[in-house]
DNA sequence: CCTTCTCCGACCTACGCGGTAGGATTACCC
DNA sequence: GGGTAATCCTACCGCGTAGGTCGGAGAAGG
């Protein structure tokens, strides 16, 4: 498995703010209830899960009655490998690809084998999983919020109010 | 995470084997041992690994004094994600990525999300999902353990004998 | 002041990864 | 044919962590 459901429940927050989310800049925001209610997963879960997103700065917060949480930037400013790694941490595909101040090794480029000196020769999985690494968050940062958003409202199975809105299969793309 | 050490033994052995490979059929078979002492690995770790690859065909044993593993093809034939799916049981992202026929959707193409009527859109997740798996399976597909063989045998400490093999950088490849 | 919401930290539990133990079986070699 | 070196096979175990809960303390309406 690569993702906990720190980021799938994460994403569908974030999913969730963004369909509230028109054009101006600060909108009623929406309470962390209503999210869990919506998606049907657990309020105090989520609340663990935003307080990364709002660190990361992807979301700020209003507290009191009526508060709640918004988007800080337009969807489509949001790309999914700045999501990912606030939610996760950081995406390696193998334990030894973590650079031993903490974690995050996404763009880092330092990636530190710890069994580099293993036994004569370089580990040899290290050029596999920095591919991978490259795919991941390659495919990461082509996404953005605003596709995700669009790509839940178009498969509604109430309310195809505009379902020729995007033609091209957005699975399809690489 | 997405691998699981099973993944790093399983191609660090196969790159063992690769090494050992010339171009004939059935050379003398590798131990095991002479294996997880090279790497440093836990041998009786590496029986349970080894007959993953086993039965994926991907290596064949002969038992017995003097006996051994060694690769049922050239190492230039041998694709990661055909190991990686035999190692891990199938790449997926999430939990909700199992075809509910045990596991392996790396290939399928078909994909089942478990919540996918949750509350009235689609998981909106599935799209970033799809697209995250796809970028791992190529970037698995695209690598042959060949190259991981002459990568490793590139960064070796000792004996650059021919150092300039392989000019451009590997890593970098797509 | 009461409700609604964010915030925060401690706590709990099931599960799978990583590894071990111990044996059975097969085959080469002297 | 016995010793020995190897594959095979199944059961077992500890520990970290993912995933989730609980309870309460601030903050902002109405």
């Amino acid at each position: 498995m690569i993702f906990t459901t720190k980021a799938e429940y994460g994403v569908r927050l974030l999913v969730e703010l963004g369909r509230q989310h028109d054009g101006a800049g600060a909108p009623t925001p929406v309470s962390l209830k209503a999210i869990a209610e919506a998606e049907a997963l657990p309020l105090a879960y989520l609340e663990r899960i935003v307080a990364l997103l709002k660190k990361a700065g992807l979301v700020e917060a209003t507290r009191g009655a009526h508060g709640g949480y918004r988007l800080t930037r337009q969807p489509s400013e949001i790309h999914m490998d700045e999501v990912v790694l606030a939610l996760e941490g950081g995406v390696a595909p193998m334990t030894c690809f973590m650079s031993e101040d903490g974690q995050s090794p996404i763009s880092s480029g330092r990636v530190v084998c710890n069994h580099e000196a293993d036994s004569g020769h370089g580990c040899a999985t290290r050029l596999l999983w920095t591919r991978v690494q490259g795919g991941v968050v390659k495919a990461l940062a082509q996404t953005t919020l605003a596709e995700l958003v669009t790509f839940s409202n178009r498969t509604l199975p109430t309310s195809p109010t505009s379902t020729s809105a995007v033609t091209v299969d957005p699975v399809a793309a690489a």
